[in-house]
DNA sequence: TATGAATGAGGCTTCATTCAT
DNA sequence: GATGAATGAAGCCTCATTCAT
């Protein structure tokens, strides 16, 4: 019962890590799965082959199948959540936003498997979208609303913050799958996605500084 | 071999016209099944006994399942191109946006299968989707083309058009999925969605006429 | 598709009739399994192996597993009431018991598989238990009313026939356990087991002509 | 290590009373789940975790799941053997039988995991099923030998008396399993089934006093 | 062309038992 | 002796597709 960590160090588990250590395996095993094959082509047994555990030891981790399949994209959600924050800057409000767009990209090549889960979760783990989905967009809103106390936005009530977040999510959404894909690689995001995005937004959403304008 | 036509009248089929009629009569039973239960639920036998005909009589009409999968999407779309094109009028271009919008809403509540069948397809019915996809975004850049030709939009490229279309869709099926639905009915969409993305591409994407941005 | 009928003769069986003949080879599968394996080993993949067709063809036949199994007692019962009734005399009530308690356990000898599938049903398929029950329970009941009014039994009433009833089906369910098994074969009911029941039932039930007590 | 007896007092045990409390608990849950639920709900994994200790634990102290449940009915079939013994009489041997009868049924109701218990062994746990039923029947003889001797018996051989005993123990089985339960709860039996029993071997195995027959 | 029974691979899940700690 | 994670066989059922009638 020996494993290898991250830092090249042989360890010995005890009892309470072993266990951890097979669910983050299975855990694993389905993120690669899903995000290379899609929720519908994972099943258990394929599952637990890629983790390289019994099938039955994935029902000491988890009740069903669709159990695992719904953590998954809220867990990698938070992730994609750091990965933007700190990449996130102190200007103005539209830069901000822009940076977010441009790192949603950047974590998109990061975590290839990302989107896939994203996309797929909606019809195949219905409740971990939700989850996801209201995760994002409480945040989302909370970042409208400072911006609005820093003046940086005129015009929006609360309840249209909401709609414009789901805008966001949604142009995301078919940007990535439109741009992100060429020939089976994840690639960067063209300079007129990025663009065509600012400026509806710069001029669309936020009050910008004159000389900021389209740069 | 009689059939009652929508007219009411009982008619003789010859054998091209009852080709015809079992074909669009298994159609028409997808569309209603993938329509209120899902792609997943649309097994062959489950559409066949809501078209009234036997298993083995799908085989006569497409090639297999996905085949026919495949074609639902691109045929209501275009119902849906034709119905908004209908509502929309001949005002600047950016109020012909709005109205696209709104018209796009109202056709959900049309035609309540449209949603599912859309949403769904991207992984049940690819081929299906890129089809509607491709068909959508033709048709949306050509429409702002044209509003650029007229004056109506500065400053975008053709490239940065095909984002800002993909943004549209994105927008238009991310606030469907929000906001169309209420204790299993489909609603109209709430009014600050509309105002919400009355100002995003007013300010954002158009040059309007002083007197109408807001309005 | 020709099968050899029971009478030699090779046939050319129409659809229904293949249909009716596949359920059928189903439905005798499971009377030998069930009969000697019992129902815990009666697996879909058994019996569908036995019967020479794929696991697939049970389902056309049957909703589920249960729903064969449930069928399974009810059907043999009805063969055995038509056995016993066809050796069962006009002599009094008393001798009439008599031979329906030994025709039931010479149906058990010319069909093995009985007293399985009775015994094991009421757990493993307890609604056809419960429907094998009441019609043995109805019938019985009549038998013995139809006794009363021929004179034969005094003071019994309705209700306590039926208590009866359960004590005669108890009495040749634990019997049958008992004495018609040895070495694995079916053998037939030893002389002492008939002549206690013929004492306790022409003594405790029955008012007998005097000099047939006993005989 | 400290257990709370029955008595109240904290006690510490010794190695060889932790073992046998330990097969204690196991054994208790497993007649209570037994009993309730019945023995194909009877997991280990159910049973351990009802008793509270690991599945591991189980096989210090089994063989096998197999080997517990043998064990059940046998050790709960002598608590009625003593239990009925407790409430049979000196009368005549005829009243004693109707004693025996009755205190069956109130043990039924004492013990209500008992009957499901004795009805499912036959198929879940041959070995103590048949373990009981030489139990009982051994025991049932030498009582009807000695009502023989007494002269409450005529005209039956030792032979004779084995089948007498099994229909008696059908009956049992029968009855309970038909008037015993009522709405989930167990009931007691009603009077008709008494009387019914009364009658069939008052006349039907005994010589009864005159005065006392169909009281 | 229409029919619908037959096919069989593959999916999810349960559970008795083992074994390293 | 106690623990509980790991094992993997086996069970039931679904479904796209084929094919003889």
């Amino acid at each position: 019962m020996t494993e290898l960590t991250s830092s090249g160090k042989v360890t010995k588990l005890n009892r309470v890590e072993r266990n951890a250590w097979t669910k983050q395996k299975i855990f694993d095993a389905a993120t690669r799965i899903v995000g290379r094959y899609g929720y519908a082509e994972a099943s258990v047994a394929r599952i637990t082959e890629q983790a390289g555990v019994a099938q039955g030891t994935f029902y000491n981790h988890f009740d069903n199948r669709q159990e695992l399949l719904d953590q998954l994209l809220p867990k990698i959600g938070q992730d994609m959540v750091r990965f933007i924050r700190e990449r996130t800057g102190t200007a103005h409000a539209a830069r901000q936003e822009i940076e977010r767009f441009s790192a949603f990209f950047d974590f998109i090549r990061e975590v290839p498997e990302f989107l896939r889960i994203l996309n797929e979760a909606e019809f195949f783990a219905p409740n971990g979208y939700q989850k996801h989905l209201d995760n994002m967009s409480t945040a989302y809103v909370r970042i409208l609303k400072r911006a609005r106390l820093a003046g940086a936005i005129n015009d929006f009530s609360d309840e249209e913050f909401e709609a414009i977040v789901h805008i966001f999510m949604g142009a995301r959404g078919y940007l990535s799958r439109r741009y992100s894909f060429h020939d089976g690689a994840v690639t960067s995001v063209p300079d007129q996605v990025m663009s065509a995005y600012r400026k509806l937004i710069t001029r669309g959403l936020f009050t910008v500084p004159e000389d900021d304008d389209g740069h």
